[in-house]
RNA sequence: GGGGCGUUAGCUCAAUUGGGAGAGCGCCGCGUUUGCAACGCGGAGGUUACCGGUUCGAUCCCGGUACGCUCCA
């Protein structure tokens, strides 16, 4: 049976024979879920569910699941090779149940599956239940046990009990409940039931069956739950090993593909050994080659997995985050590809092919773009390429350094690491191949340090505001209070409003503000105008005032499982929860609509300009500028950007009415020329935000060619009435953000012609300075670089004034160029001049008009002449005197030396000045002062007379 | 979010009590050679990222900005 029936057969059972809902995996990168890295369960996606802030039309689901666990709490990353189970990346067979079948159900359709669909041989299973917890008053979960004994007849012996490893949660609160886990004996003589929960790989955990049925609160008591749900979890690739009766996760049909393209890149061949420990183990793997090389060809095969999954759902690898993660994975294969395999020029990029072929029709995703999953990756390699070349060199020099004591220093070894990236293992492997050693016990030391250093300024800010814990969630669902009514936030009308709760960040409070303590709150009413933080519009301020005198300044709004939260401060009155208060918004509103409607209109021009590979990545609107991600692979052209500007701009002067209405999602999807965030989950009633044409006209004929005129898209925000509203629209700057995207920041209304006259000051200067004098040139370029440093300048005039700076740059150069020709043909003819003015070996005398430059030319036209000589020449300026000298090798061991000589010659005008024996210089303030300094420079000499 | 490091010629990088901006490769010209490679000679190419400060004087010291690399969370 090959592991894709299995995934198929999985599915078929619960959703043909048990009717399930099939619900594709979500992405392996939670886009709406900050808090997690990955997404590392089947119940991610499911979690609003448990926490019933969402509904679903169904109430059993099946799937599987792509999961990471990787830098998070749960990582496997360096386990991976060695490990005969750990993967990086995953799949995660599952189905669950929302308040539909409980324990009954579960246990039933899990043992159909296995032992009548799979025919494992059900006298080797072995199931464990939760023991209980009497403190909380949880009791051994005999129910499911009493299942398992039904249902599948299984002997006392075959079922155990354990603690915490069977008692569920999601996190420190919230849906919680016992599980029980299907284990399988693999021993020849079944004997492995001591084994079960433990560390002997012929009894392996298959299946984990969670019965969520408490809630824990944030004093560790248990509430029971009044819906009940199931959550089950099935490694994939453990599933198939024990179907295809492989001793390993590697062993199973999966793999052969990635191994046989591994091969053939390598010319080496898999064999699927594995070390004793999951730990390295240098002398053995040493002692090993093709141990080495297995471990090589499962690394690289699970990383790149990974990484094909990961970049395909949208994540890139960077220098923070999840994106560190994954440059980390790349790293660690491409070290072993290296290493282990001899692959030296970038390869991992070569095998994407292998996953999307092996895995696309399982996972469809896969492809839809693989050359830029193709693309991403070499570019990584090569860039870790260089890294590697560089902490090469820098290896080698610290090499050098400690050849004497024969071991590379703890501190070398961290600073390679640390800030060159040159991974430590390489560093000890090429330590090695020159007899030396490496102080692991400092570098470790050195690590911790740092480690340290980058927790102890890690403070969590008073961010507990913005959203509720899910005991205060539930706490309020007990109390009956219903989501906040917003409906009146597309209008900026203000509205009369009840207090219905007040969150402090940390508990539920009936009064706030004064002398009644804590006021930095969130405000919940019944119904409000505010707009909550969602879609890139950012949450709205204003006031909530009560007639007995107390006033919040909510600074921003947001939303949390439904209800609306007012974050702000009380001032004067105390606010108490039943308080009638009238909700206003601060008049910023109305900017910020300015700039959510021009970012549609954006959107609309940049995909006009730039085609249709213009996908939104993300937006930002607030009071201040819009902010537009995109995907595009290079910057724009000046081109480019004025034709998407006047794009808009004409918009606002055609007065183009804004319209906004709900429809059916499918009915909106076929509108053409729709925009829709990508990865985005919309429901089935969108809201579609259309300029210039009415919902009505683009239903009646969704196909038109028209509609790609206009802008429409989904979206829940707040908008204008008219373009005409936005008055005007600058683009201020154009940025990288990362590799494929572009970021353009951009101004309407006031802001925007504001900016527009720092424009036309800049293109002013601009002109003055092209008509300027030669001297004027330095003072011009001074001015327009100083006039582009303010942020807000719109981007076109910075760019005009940036390249009418590199021209002023170009004549500067130019004339400096000829000033400098006269000038060599001076130096020499001065210099002759001068040499006819010698006293002996020394010449010493004051050049009228020179510059210092010329001066130093002048003396070097002179010692190239005279190699015996010493010169001492001096020129003066307004209000400036500068000295020059030179003394030969000869004269220097008479006993005069050029830095001395200056600084004492230019000491009598007002300065000082050094340098080496053989030729020095020296200024000083007052040119009057010249000829009395070039005779204490005669004096001075005389040593050498 | 917090550290470390970097930015000098087209490229790779030097330049220490703060005092003359350099090398190798590449490029252009000339020479040697039947030709090529190689070699020899000569040459062009620099706002030392940007802004400010200290100083008689800053590539160098100090502060800030931008960009990049890198580690940790």
């Amino acid at each position: 049976m090959t592991s894709a029936q299995i995934r198929q057969q999985f599915l078929d059972f619960f959703v043909q024979k048990h009717g399930h809902r099939f619900v594709p995996s979500s992405p392996v990168v939670p886009h709406d879920d900050p808090t997690l890295l990955f997404t590392n369960a089947g119940m991610n996606q499911f979690k609003p569910i448990f926490l019933g802030l969402e509904k679903r039309d169904y109430s059993r689901a099946a799937n599987t699941q792509k999961c990471i666990r990787a830098g998070g709490k749960h990582n496997d990353l360096d386990d991976v090779g060695r490990s005969r189970r750990h993967h990086t990346f995953f799949e995660m067979l599952g189905n669950w149940s929302f308040g539909d079948y409980f324990k009954h159900g579960a246990i039933e359709m899990a043992w159909e599956l296995l032992t009548k669909v799979w025919k494992l041989d059900p006298t080797r299973l072995h199931v464990s239940c939760y023991e209980g917890d009497e403190q909380h008053g949880v009791p051994r979960d005999t129910e499911a046990a009493d299942i398992w004994r039904q249902i599948a007849n299984l002997p006392d012996d075959h079922i155990h009990y354990f603690g915490k490893d069977n008692f569920w949660e999601m996190g420190d609160t919230g849906p919680c409940g016992p599980c029980t886990e299907i284990y399988i004996d693999r021993t020849p003589d079944r004997s492995g039931g001591q084994h079960v929960n433990g560390d002997n790989p012929l009894v392996m955990e298959i299946w984990n069956l969670v019965f969520i049925q408490y809630n824990r609160n944030a004093d560790r008591t248990l509430t029971p739950l009044p819906a009940r749900h199931v959550d089950t979890g099935m490694g994939f690739e453990r599933i198939c090993q024990v179907l295809q009766n492989k001793q390993d996760n590697y062993g199973i049909d999966l793999w052969d593909p990635f191994f046989a393209a591994i091969s053939q890149l390598s010319n080496r061949t898999y064999t699927g050994q594995y070390p004793r420990t999951n730990a390295p183990d240098p002398a053995a793997e040493a002692a090993n080659p093709q141990l080495r090389t297995d471990i090589a060809f499962r690394v690289i095969a699970d990383h790149l997995r990974c990484l094909v999954f990961a970049l395909t759902d949208g994540a890139t690898p960077s220098n923070e985050g999840r994106g560190y993660v994954l440059r980390r994975i790349l790293r660690r294969a491409v070290r072993f590809g290296r290493q282990q395999l001899d692959l030296r020029q970038p390869f991992l990029h070569q095998l994407v092919p292998v996953v999307v072929d092996s895995m696309g029709s399982a996972f469809p995703e896969l492809k839809r773009d693989p050359q830029r999953v193709v693309d991403i990756i070499q570019d990584e390699e090569v860039s870790f390429g260089r890294t590697l070349d560089r902490g090469i060199a820098l290896f080698d020099e610290a090499a050098q350094r400690s050849h004497k004591t024969g071991r590379i220093s703890g501190e070398d070894a961290f600073k390679l690491h640390d800030t060159y990236g040159f991974p430590v293992d390489l560093t000890q492997v090429m330590a090695t191949e020159r007899g030396m050693g490496v102080d692991i016990a400092d570098y470790e030391r050195l690590m911790d340090e740092a480690r340290q250093r980058a927790r102890g300024t890690d403070q969590n800010d008073q961010a507990n505001l913005i959203s509720l814990t899910p005991a205060a969630l539930s706490q309020l669902q007990q109390q009956g209070i219903a989501p906040t009514d917003d409906a009146a936030k597309f209008s900026t009308a203000p509205v009369s409003a009840r207090v219905l709760a007040i969150w402090t960040g940390s508990e539920l409070v009936d009064q706030a503000g004064a002398a009644a303590g804590a006021d930095e709150v969130a405000v919940i009413l019944d119904q409000t105008c505010f707009y909550a933080e969602m879609g890139g519009q950012v949450g709205d301020s204003g006031q909530l005032r009560t007639a007995g005198g107390s006033i919040v300044n909510i600074q921003t709004t947001r939303a949390a499982g439904g209800y609306v939260l007012h974050i702000g401060s009380i001032s004067a009155q105390p606010l108490r929860v039943g308080d009638q208060v009238t909700a206003t918004l601060s008049s910023v509103r109305r900017l910020t609509e300015k700039n959510h409607t021009a970012t549609h209109l954006a959107n609309w021009a940049l995909r006009q300009v730039l085609g249709d590979g213009v996908q939104q990545k993300g937006s930002l609107v607030d009071p201040d500028k819009l902010r537009f991600d995109f995907s595009h692979t290079k910057a724009l052209s000046e081109v480019e950007l004025t034709t998407a500007q006047q794009l808009v701009q004409a918009a606002i002067e055609k007065k183009m009415p804004v319209h906004a209405d709900t429809a059916a999602q499918e009915q909106a999807m076929k509108i053409n020329g729709l925009r829709a965030v990508f990865g985005e989950k919309y429901p089935p009633r969108v809201r579609v935000v259309s300029i210039g044409a009415s919902l009505n006209e683009l239903l009646a004929l969704p196909q038109d060619a028209r509609w790609r005129e206009f802008s429409i898209e989904f979206c829940g925000g707040t908008h204008l009435q008219n373009t005409a509203e936005i008055e005007n629209f600058l683009i201020i700057s154009e940025e990288s953000v990362s590799k494929g995207v572009r970021r353009i920041t951009a101004f309407t209304g006031p802001a925007a012609r504001q900016a527009q006259t720092l424009a036309d000051d800049i293109d002013q200067r601009i002109a003055a300075a092209g008509q300027s004098d030669d001297e004027q040139l330095p003072r011009h370029i001074t001015n327009l670089t100083r006039a582009i440093a303010t942020p807000a300048v719109p981007l076109l005039a910075k760019r005009r004034a940036q390249a009418a700076i590199a021209e002023l740059h170009a004549r500067v150069k130019a004339l400096g160029k000829a000033e400098k020709k006269q000038e060599t043909f001076n130096a020499s003819a001065v210099a002759d001049e001068l040499m006819k003015l010698a006293v002996g070996h020394l010449i010493v005398a004051a050049v009228d008009g020179a510059s210092d430059d010329q001066l130093r030319s002048v003396v070097d036209s002179i010692k190239t002449r005279q190699p015996t000589y010493a010169i001492m020449l001096a020129c003066g300026a307004e209000d400036k005197a500068a000295f020059v000298a030179a003394v030969s090798d000869d004269l220097i061991k008479k006993g005069l030396k050029a830095g001395d000589w200056v600084r004492q010659t230019a000491q009598v005008a007002g300065g000082g000045g050094g340098g080496r024996p053989n030729l020095a210089q020296g200024s000083g303030k007052d040119p009057t002062q010249i000829s009395a300094a070039l005779d204490q420079a005669r004096q001075l000499a005389q040593v050498v007379q």
